[in-house]
DNA sequence: ACCCAGGGTCATA
DNA sequence: TATGACCATGGG
C-alpha cells in the first residue's frame, strides 16, 4: 500500500501556486470580518457607486453628508433636484457636474423600472446589462451595485484587485474583467456574502501592507508571499 | 509642487 | 481593439 501523504495544513508549499480559496483564507485569517460598504439603504450605495469612481471614499463621504443634510438622499427627492443644485452638493467628490449628470441618469432608470424594490424580480445577468446601458454606469460601478447595494452573487474587479492578483501570480495581468470576474466566482464559489468580503479583504490588505512595496518580510500571508519569491 | 484615489465616456486611428 | 483627453476634489 502506498504511503499516506501528509497534507500540509499551516505551510503550503512555496512552489504551490496560490488558488483563489486559499488566498480568500489567509486574508480572512489575517484581517477578520470586513464591513467594507457602509450604507443605510441600497440607493444610499448606489449613489456611493457613482461617486466613488476614480476618487477616494473619504471625499465621497462628504458629499454624501451634503446629500444628508439636504434631505435628497433618495430616490424620488433626488430626481427631482435640479442638476447645477445636485452637482453642487456632490462637489467634494470631485467630477462634480459629471457625476450630478450620472446620479440624474441613474434616478431615471431607476424610475422607469418602478423603484429600487422592483428590480428583484430581475435575473442578474438581465439587470447587469440593463445597468451597463445607463451613461456613466461601466462594469466596475454596475457590480458594486449589484453587489453592495442588491446582493447579487457577483464579484466586482477594480484596478487595484488587479494590481493584486498580478502581484501574488495567480493571474497575468491581462485578463479583460468579464474573464478575470468569471474566472473568481466560478473558483472562488460562495456567493455574494464571500464576494463582497474578498473584495474588501483585498483592499484592507493592500491599504495595510503591500503599497508601494514589491514584497514585503512583514507580510502576513507568508505562504503566499513565499510563492512570489520563489517564482520570482 | 507633485501624485493618486474604490472609473467611464468619447473621439480618433 | 487600443490608446489619449477629459472630467476635479482633497489628502499625502
Amino acid at each position: 500500500m502506498r504511503p499516506v501523504k501528509r497534507v500540509r495544513i499551516t505551510q503550503p508549499s512555496p512552489t504551490e501556486k496560490p488558488t483563489f480559496p486559499r488566498l480568500y483564507s489567509a486574508l480572512r485569517d489575517h484581517y477578520g470580518q470586513q464591513d467594507w460598504w457602509p450604507g443605510d439603504s441600497p440607493f444610499e450605495v448606489m449613489v456611493g457607486a457613482i461617486l466613488t469612481q476614480n476618487t477616494a471614499w473619504s471625499n465621497v463621504e462628504k458629499a454624501l453628508a451634503n446629500l444628508v443634510a439636504a434631505d435628497v438622499l433618495s430616490l424620488t427627492h433626488m430626481l427631482r433636484l435640479p442638476e447645477p443644485d445636485l452637482a453642487a452638493l456632490i462637489r467634494p467628490a470631485g467630477y462634480f457636474n459629471l457625476k450630478a449628470r450620472r446620479l440624474q441618469n441613474l434616478c431615471r432608470w431607476l424610475h422607469n423600472c418602478g423603484g429600487v424594490m422592483a428590480l428583484s424580480s430581475w435575473e442578474t445577468g438581465r439587470l447587469r446589462d440593463a445597468l451597463l446601458g445607463v451613461n456613466g454606469v461601466g462594469m466596475e460601478t454596475a457590480d458594486d451595485i449589484l453587489l453592495y447595494a442588491l446582493d447579487r452573487d457577483v464579484f466586482v474587479v477594480d484596478s487595484y484587485t488587479r494590481r493584486f492578483f498580478a502581484r501574488i501570480g495567480i493571474t497575468d495581468g491581462g485578463d479583460a474583467y468579464d474573464s478575470l470576474r468569471a474566472t473568481v466566482e466560478r473558483e472562488l464559489g460562495g456567493g455574494a456574502r464571500v464576494f463582497a468580503q474578498f473584495h474588501a479583504l483585498i483592499i484592507a490588505h493592500g491599504k495595510a501592507l503591500c503599497r508601494k512595496k514589491p514584497l514585503c518580510d512583514t507580510c502576513p500571508l507568508r505562504s503566499i508571499c513565499a510563492f512570489v519569491r520563489a517564482s520570482a
